[in-house]
DNA sequence: CTCGTATTGGCACCAGGTATTAGAATGAGA
DNA sequence: TCTCATTCTAATACCTGGTGCCAATACGAG
């Protein structure tokens, strides 16, 4: 008995499905050239959900991650915010974040994280990042957490900036340090 | 006659519709307590499209974002490159990249152009930002063109480190510059 | 030839609509 | 008061993209 040409075709319908989900069953048959009761029992036993499922979980899944990416906002998760004191945030390196061959994190994300948080901690939705100086002390790694803390070393409330300095942890080890200068809209 | 039951009613129904666009014509009734023809009307009237298109819409949004977004690997396009003496990369603003009420762009989205441009000059593979020093002269704006343009200074092919300048602009308007300290594996 | 698996076909049914036509409620003006 | 327009509700036919179920057929192995 041919038992391939099932195996092969589970295949080829996983594939089809994972390049373009918004396939309907019956497009389905014109490129499998099996009957729709066919592709039906074969999404059943691969437990691949109807195109109206598929479309409303991809629908869920952007909705979900819309609401939780203000990552383009801040980068990494505030722990702790005193205004014009000090802050703490997260950030965990994944795999969009790190040079494919070496596992290393782009500088700009560390720089992110640490540039994020100094103008959270002035907090006065006309912060701007003026200058910095910045120094990357080794490198950050896929999966390691990086735990930035800040200092508003001088608040300069009149003067119309702040001098912001960014220390970033993976454990007791530094990975980042930067002197930011902030502008920020005089008075607060 | 009163007109406004149905306006305000138009526009709840967009409110309602616009924090959760799950609801079908059956949940709206209950809802805004009127027929299931009159939240069809309605529809047509504010041309919402139906529940499975919205889910279609949003679907195919997130699909194309998904694949449009290797936005993390290099910040801006490479214009022009010459290894180990300079390049010319083109980044710009779009809303994600600002703070929503200023218009202005976070800090890290133009560190992160010329940054990626410091590390693809000197393209060793294993080139990390080992230090920087930064201005931001003038913020820049959504909808702005940031040409950013990379000048290798010491290559210092044997050293390990390599000094890359970068100016960005946007027209004739220096917006920002930076003073990069590249590690690179040595030899080349 | 018979058994078992794979495939196909047909039918009823469902959700969530569109499209259309008809009727009722309401109020405003002549 | 009668009439007319707007608004709302109702009813029906139809569509897509399925599920669930049952029966019929194809086909190869033992």
């Amino acid at each position: 008995m041919e038992r391939l040409p099932k195996r092969q075709r589970h295949q080829q319908l996983s594939k089809l499905l994972e390049e373009n989900p918004f396939l309907t069953d019956r497009e389905l048959t014109r490129l499998l050239k099996v009957s729709i009761q066919t592709i039906r029992l074969d999404r059943l036993e691969l437990a691949i959900p109807e195109l109206r499922e598929r479309l409303k979980l991809m629908a869920e899944r952007s909705y979900d991650s819309v609401r939780s990416l203000p990552l383009h906002e801040v980068i990494g998760d505030i722990l702790d915010l005193q205004l014009d004191k000090s802050g703490i945030s997260l950030f965990e390196i994944s795999e969009e974040h790190v040079f494919s061959r070496s596992g290393i994190a782009r500088g700009h994300h560390v720089f992110a994280q640490a540039n994020s948080l100094a103008v959270a901690v002035i907090n006065d939705e006309i912060a701007l990042t003026a200058s910095a100086d910045i120094r990357f002390i080794r490198p950050a790694r896929l999966g390691e957490k990086c735990i930035a803390k800040a200092f508003v070393r001088s608040s300069g409330g009149q003067k119309g900036k702040a001098k912001v300095e960014v220390f970033t942890y993976v454990g007791d080890e530094m990975v980042f340090q930067g002197n930011f200068i902030i502008y920020r809209s005089a008075g607060e």
